[in-house]
DNA sequence: TAGAATTATCGGTTTTCCCTATATCGGACC
DNA sequence: GGTCCGATATAGGGAAAACCGATAATTCTA
């Protein structure tokens, strides 16, 4: 059997005619006449009852092409299915984000992805680093943007941009007095960090000269769980913190508690890029996407590409 | 697209392994491998993104094996189906008959036919002469039982037996005191017939040696449309009638108005045969049919093969 | 670094499919 | 009754496809 030769079977059941089922499906009338007799021969049924004058339909084949029609309308939406999506931009493009970049990143892009990529439907998840690469390597997600490295022969990188940390702290703070702050400052200053797996509190460390989360013990439960959390608690004067660039932006114009500080230091950045499965199939998607995000990053981080 | 496509398709959507969906299909696996690749090319879309190492199914390819799954399945269906029809006797064998045969020939032969091929559907329908050539014509009806000759260019027949016809006569009628009914006394009785196109009335006048009906005229109202209805007038003291063997033996036992006799002309019967159209493909269920039916005929009919 | 596992590629063979030409059959027309 | 027309079936040859075995290429494992 074969969907041609279904395709066959409906067009003479349609026209009861072998000639111009012939014509109807472009192809000789031996050829239609032998296929036919071929699946007649491999089913062990008769379709078609003939004489040299007329073509009338079995019971049994009257059954067998309403299963035949069928079948050719699933293989069409199959090939519809396929055309619709042949354009690499159309279709689902699933990013996840860490959660210290989602929020303040997305909102940047998502007005002028829907005019430049109309066509693009994008799933966007939040999740922490290894998280996001344990999905990745799931084909959950299609790409992970993150800000830590990982292993480049397992994924494929891109890097997008440097995103300088600032520094958050409440307006009666003792870093109120100076006017610049600088590595000296921050060394062994003790930061409000995010919990454990979120990077942003291994990188606040980093520019801090912080000893290993394992070392502090005590500080366990002030971890908190996501940078709002954090800033709350900057807000009430509970200590202070480093906030990565994007999220910076909404804090200078709502909070009259936080004072957000530029750094001295040239390191107190973080790299922001995606992962992806090198075998990707839709490059061109990611890559789309990868372009309208760089147009519209604000100049307080700095492009790579 | 082709249906051995989409099998290697869902076969490598299941084990997730070229080599294994391969073995599965009874194929070598670069045969498999270059299948799939010519389908991804034909509908230009990646449907497995694959490394050395695993293959993974994309989005757009999950869908589309949903609908090869249930195309395939379909596919199965009808291979079940012309399975379950292969055996010619399996399936309806749709049997018209005259009105005046059909109502005591099917009692005789539908138990029988029950236990001798219960596989069997028969679906009976009763109509005149003509109508039967005409839905056979239509393949509404795969065989007329008959006892009309017919165009044998058109159908092909099969005589099966000879029906003798009795006379049907009120007790208190003149025929009454005759010891054997003979030509003579039929020829040109006025009979009760059958309506217009019931060949029963037909013979019947032939029998008689009766005028054509057209040049009756004064009779036309005393046409019955049913054998009963005309038993019922003679049962009454309306007249006489011919009645056919098979729908005697109903009316000697149960009717005391009613004599019936047999004829000593040699030509009062009527030979009954199925008419089917040659390119019927299912002569064996027919003819089996027709065993049956011949193996449970009383004594009283003549018998032809 | 060798070996095992897995998919992709290549060359040659077999099978299937298709076309043209022709046979065959039934009906229509003269 | 003979001839033509319309329809399906059959035959032969050529083109396309599907298939296989061998092997390359790549990646993970030991």
């Amino acid at each position: 059997m074969n969907l041609r030769d279904l395709k066959y079977v409906v067009a003479v059941a349609d026209s009861s005619h072998f000639g111009h089922a012939a014509e109807r499906c472009y192809v000789s009338q031996p050829t239609l006449s032998g296929q036919i007799k071929k699946l007649e021969d491999e089913l062990g049924i008769t379709l078609f009852e003939r004489t040299k004058r007329s073509v009338a339909i079995t019971p049994v084949g009257e059954t067998i092409v309403a299963h035949a029609r069928e079948i050719l309308e699933q293989a069409e939406t199959i090939r519809q299915l396929a055309q619709s999506h042949q354009d690499p931009l159309v279709g689902p493009l699933r990013i996840g984000a860490i959660m210290t970049l989602s929020p303040y990143l997305m909102p940047l892009i998502l007005k002028p992805l829907r005019e430049r990529l109309p066509q693009m439907r994008l799933v966007i998840s939040e999740e922490m680093t290894e998280t996001l690469l344990e999905r990745l390597r799931k084909h959950e997600i299609d790409a992970a943007l993150i800000a830590t490295p990982v292993d480049t022969s397992e994924f494929a990188t891109i890097p997008l941009f440097d995103e300088p940390f600032w520094l958050a702290h409440p307006r009666n703070h003792p870093f109120q007095e100076k006017k610049a702050i600088t590595q000296k400052d921050l060394d062994n200053t003790e930061l409000l960090l995010l919990s454990e797996g979120h990077c942003l509190a291994d990188q606040a460390m980093e520019v801090c000269h912080m000893k290993a989360r394992a070392e502090q013990g005590d500080m366990a439960d002030l971890h908190a769980a996501s940078l709002e959390t954090l800033l709350q608690l900057v807000g009430v004067g509970f200590g202070c913190t480093l906030v990565p660039d994007l999220a910076v932006r909404g804090i200078r114009m709502n909070d009259k508690d936080i004072v957000t500080r530029r750094l001295q230091q040239k390191d107190a950045f973080r790299r922001v890029y995606p992962a992806f499965r090198r075998s990707f199939p839709r490059r061109q998607a990611l890559d789309a996407f990868i372009e309208v995000l760089l147009d519209n990053l604000p100049d307080t981080v700095f492009r790579l590409s």
